[in-house]
This record gives structure tokens, sequence and C-alpha cells, in this order.
DNA sequence: CTGAAAGCGCTTACAG
DNA sequence: CTGAAAGCGCTTACAG
């Protein structure tokens, strides 16, 4: 089907409205059009009287901001970008972007500020979506996510002058502001619970290493057991999807010795493996306990339900909106460390069986 | 941390570019700004070697067009839109969105387009939403998902005159082409794949029926069972979410006679399904047999894995994508109809136990 | 407090 | 084929 070229209603609309600028709103009010423009700007320099009758007239005219003009004017788009550089499997399977927008969003709609998506198949198109974003004028600042090590977004964003709020701390020096939920704490109390359950080989599928929060959450796995006074756990690193979880359960239970209870870096993953246990017959959480990462709505509904670390994406999306926004408004914002996520135990762990 | 109001490297970055415009490059190539836009823009007008000429010029000076200002004088902002509107909890635990704009920016970046994403809680806000993107021009197009019964997106989009794609046909009168992946034969196949294996009490998990989808695969499954010889099925209708796939199951399985297999409308349902029935020890596929929609990636890695209907969000993002293009450019673009889901075997199916 | 003007960086008739 | 000018709709010094 087509759209007709002038599809009747949308002619009416337009034919009513014969555009009204600040031009018509100025000669109307019989004032010039940058007093209006500082009246509708609520900038000083406008008498009180002038900047009402100023305003009723716009109001009277129906009169709209012209975003377009605005940015031309401005040099500004009043957009924020994310660009997101995640092999398509990973990201479909997990559920932290959709709630963090949700949550980025709640903040930005209000402001009348857009958000720009990107999702990107690798690396270096990632750095060339920045640069093309910068060379638009697409976005006026960035949501950095899934830190890296040596992250090359750094100082490409600073080399672009462009405002960039950080999910999480940098491994190396930033100039932007983080906004940080720290891994640890839930990871710690995760093997806390499973040495207190009694468990003595415990496993940590991780997810890969080259980000930060995968890294960060491996590291914590084997603080945690140094800890709790127990020998070095078996890592295995993955890349984060389903695929990959599955596997490394596979790896770990069809040993000699396997773990009694494996210790997942996300939830996704951790299903998998719940999966591949039913599949190879070891009984969870009787034989095998099982703990995730993220708290995902699929946890609480799979059997037996998983026992994991509960974040929150969208105050985590809230938060990093808004300290983005504070940025572009003020030149700097402090650093935002939100609650940690904290432990939820649920079905899938349990002390270990006899042997 | 803060931005330093001069960062090293940004301020050389801008020292070095005092911003080349048509009108540097018009001087240096002896030119007027007109000739030199003409010439960039490939049109008609301009001797071969002028244009020659002028594109040297602009390449030695590295000049980058200003899309700001082409949009002020076009009118129009080289973006496309996407406006969600679903429960937090639906849209973090269905994948379908991550693929599909996965699919929509491989065709819109190599054009230069940017996709703006909103999610928003409500219908009201979505309708609001597609206004302010209109008004602000943010956007010169839109793609409509999740079409409802009586969509009121519709008439408001063909209202604001703005170019729209639909994913699926809409049950009334649209301007818009539709990019459809039809559901029935996938919802027919599972239904005689079922009936084929012997089973006769099959029930059906319904997604909402106030969404296009729901509303077709629901009327799919009745069709099967009566193609099939079978008789009525039981239906429960959902919001599409995990709790509601699994407190649907429950019922279900907690009847007199509960059904040998359950037709669910989604993926996540349908592993909620899964282990509701589980937690109530009716073994898959020994004593229930369970299906779902979508092929996500967990269905390979829960346990049995599940058998399935195959859509590919992807490729469906791509050829939304393509066809909103076609539509902007020529003002009219056909319907396109991509191939329909197919179902994928896997181990949740089975026949039915002795009973 | 107010006005007249230039500027943001393009595109597009209109003349020649 | 080419030039000079107006226009897109704002913002922002600069004078008064």
């Amino acid at each position: 089907m087509n759209i007709p070229a002038n599809l009747p209603a949308s002619t009416a609309m337009k034919s009513t409205s014969p555009k009204v600028t600040i031009e018509v709103v100025a000669r109307q009010a019989g004032v010039s059009k940058g007093l209006v423009s500082f009246a509708l700007n609520n900038r000083p320099g406008v008498s009180p009287e002038t900047r009402v009758r100023i305003l009723q007239v716009a109001k009277d005219l129906g009169w709209k901001p012209s975003l377009r003009a605005r940015s031309l004017s401005t040099q500004r788009s009043y957009a924020l970008g994310l660009v997101i550089a995640r092999n398509p499997d990973v990201l479909a399977s997990d559920p932290f972007f959709p709630s963090f927008i949700a949550g980025v969003e709640s903040i930005l709609a209000p402001e009348g500020r857009a958000l720009v998506l990107s999702v990107v198949p690798d690396e270096e198109t990632e750095l060339r979506t920045y640069r093309s974003l910068v060379a638009d004028g697409r976005v006026d600042g960035v949501f950095v996510t899934d830190l890296r090590l040596n992250d090359a977004r750094i100082p490409l964003l600073a080399e672009l002058g462009l405002p960039a709020v950080t999910l999480g701390r940098p491994d190396g020096p930033s100039p932007f502001p983080a906004v940080t939920v720290d891994d640890t704490p839930g990871v710690m109390a995760s093997v806390a619970h499973l040495a207190t359950l009694g468990h003595r080989r415990i496993a940590h599928v991780a997810g890969s290493s080259t980000l930060l929060h995968g890294l960060r959450r491996r590291e914590a796995f084997t603080a945690a057991l140094r800890e709790a006074g127990l020998p070095e756990g078996q890592t295995v690193e993955t890349d984060f999807s389903v695929a990959a979880g599955s596997d490394a359960t596979r790896r770990l239970l069809t040993q000699d010795r396997p773990p009694t209870a494996i210790v997942y870096a996300n939830d996704p993953m951790a299903i998998a493996g719940l999966g591949m246990a039913h599949e190879l017959g070891v009984r969870v959480p009787d034989e095998l306990s099982i703990t995730g990462y993220d708290d995902i709505d699929f946890c609480r509904y799979v059997y037996p339900p998983l026992t994991t670390v509960s974040a929150a994406p969208m105050v985590w999306g809230r938060s990093a909106a808004s300290t983005l926004l504070a940025l572009m408004e003020s030149g700097s914002a402090d650093d935002v460390d939100l609650p940690a996520a904290r432990l939820v135990v649920r079905g899938s762990t349990a002390p270990p069986s006899g042997k």
C-alpha cells in the first residue's frame, strides 16, 4: 500500500497551520524576534509586562519551538546516545538493556531529550559510530556501557570532547563521571552463602574477562573463596552467552570430581547451566547448587527457582541519565555509587549431598 | 569527576579545524555556495569540470556536511523512530526487540540514518510520544510494532502525515506498507505436530488478545484443532509475561483432566511453563508436551530443549527498515510478506503417556 | 528594557 | 552552466 501524495487528513492539518514562528509571534506582539526569543527562554532583559504579553501571544498562536532551528543556532541536538556493541545472541538473551533503557527514557522524556540508539556488531564499528554521531551532531552526550579493559572509548570521547557517563568505574583514568553498582558484594555473598551451606568445591562460570564487569565478578569470586578459607576454585571463561554457559557447565560436570556448586556470572548462563545439569541427570539443588547474577525475570520461574544477585538496571538507567544531564548542564557531575546488588536466595542452592 | 573546561586533546582538535563550511569551499573553488551545494548533492546543472574541482576542494579541505543545517533547510531529520509501549517485565524477557533493532540498524547505519528509540509505559504516553516526535521533527518515519486491535496509531500517524511501516497487517484500513511474517503456519504446524504424536487434549496459553499477533496465534490454534479433527481446546489468556505463563500453566495442570500438551504463544511463557511443570512434578515431555513461539536462544538450552516456532526478528528488522526507507524515498512501498515462521522440533514434545 | 542585525550552514528557486 | 540572494527558524552579541 502506498501513502497517497496527500492524505486528506494530513493536508487538512497542514493547511490550518501556516507555520507560526517567532517571527509571527513578534509581529503579533509588536516586538522584535530577539525579544520574543528572550521571553520564551526565560532570559533576563525583558520587562515583566512585555514578557507576559509575548508568552500569551505565543500561546494563543500555538507557537511551538523548532528544534531544528534551535539546534542549528545552539549547536546542540538535545539528544543523548547509546551505542551497544554486543554480539546479537548475547544481547538478545540479556534483559539488561531493555530495562536500562526504560530507566534512561523515564528521565529523558520529561526533559524533552531523545535517545539515539546504535547497535553495532564490533568494536571497530563502535568507535566509528561515536565519531559519526559527533560529526553529525546527533547527540550531546553518550552512555558508555559494557566497559572494557583499557577501554578505547574513554580517550576517544575525551578527544571528541563529547560528554559521557560510564557505567562503572573504568580501570584507567577517565575524565567522565561514573555511575557504579558494585559487583563485588553480590558475588562475595553468593560464595559465602554456598560456603555456609557446606560447599567446598565451588566453580565459577565467568564472563568475558575483556569486560570489566566480567573480570570483577571473577576477581570477587576468587577473593571470596580465599576469605571463606576454601581451596581455589575452577573458573571457566565464556563470552556471557547461553551457549557458552551451557558448554562450560558440561565441562565442569563431566570431570572426575565435579564441583558441588557453580557461581555463574549472569543469569542466562545459569539458566543454561540448569538445563545442562538436568540433561546430565545432575539434580539441582540436591547434587549441584547454582547461583546467577542479575535477577532477570526468568529466575523466579525456572525450576528450581534461581538463587541470584539482584541488580537494578532500571534504577541504573535513571541515575546514569540524570548524571549525564547534570554533566551537560553544569560541566561537571559527581560519581554516583548505587546500592550494591544483593543476594536473593531461592531454590537452586542447598547443602551439598553426602559425598 | 569532572570534565575540565578544555581537555587538552579536544582543544587541540578544535583549533586545528576552523569549521570548513560550503562557504569556504566555494571561496576556495572560486564559485558560489549554491554551486557547491549542487555539486555536493550530485544535482544536474554543474559542468563536469567544475564539479570535479569542487569535489576535490571539498575533500582537500576536509569538508563535512552539517546535518543540522541540512535538516533546517530540508525540514528532515534523517532519523527514524521506534516507540515501544510494553510493560518493562514483558519487554525485558522477550528478545524480540534487541534482534529486531539489530536488523534495523544494519540497514540504517550505511544510509547515515539514526534510530531514535522511545520506551514508554502506556498507550497514552505512546501517542503523545509520536506527536512530540513529529512536533520536534525528530524523525522522518516510524516503525509500528505490537499492532493492536483497531490500533489508534494508524489514524494518528496518517493525520500527522508521518510515513510509517507496520509489522504485520493491521485489522483495519491502513495507508502504510506492512511487512509481515505470518503467524498462522507456525502455530498450525505446532498443533499438527502434537496431533500427529497422538495428543487430543491440547491447550493454548495465549498472549494478550488486544495484540494482533496474540489474537492471530490464538485463532490459528483454534483453527488447527478443528482441522485436525480434535475437540476444542482450553485457552488461557495472558499478558505475554513469564509470570502469567507460569500461572496459566499451574491452572491448566492442576485440573481434573489436564491437557497432555500446551501450545504457548511465546517462548518466555513456555519456559516458565516448563518450570511450573517441573515444580508440579509433571514430566516433560513424558507427561506433558510443550511448544513455544519465537525460538529465542534459551530454547536450545533449557531441559528438555524446547520445540518452538522459529521467527527471524533480525530479518524482519532489515526488511522493515528497507521498506520504510523506500517509502520515504519514493512516496510508496509495497507490502512485504516474509517467509512464515517454521516449526523446530526439539525435546519438549513426545507422544502422550499411556492414559 | 528594547530593536535591528548578523549568524548557525545548508538548499532552492530565480535570473542571467 | 553559473551567481547572487533569500529562506529554513531560531539565538546572540551589539547598540541604543
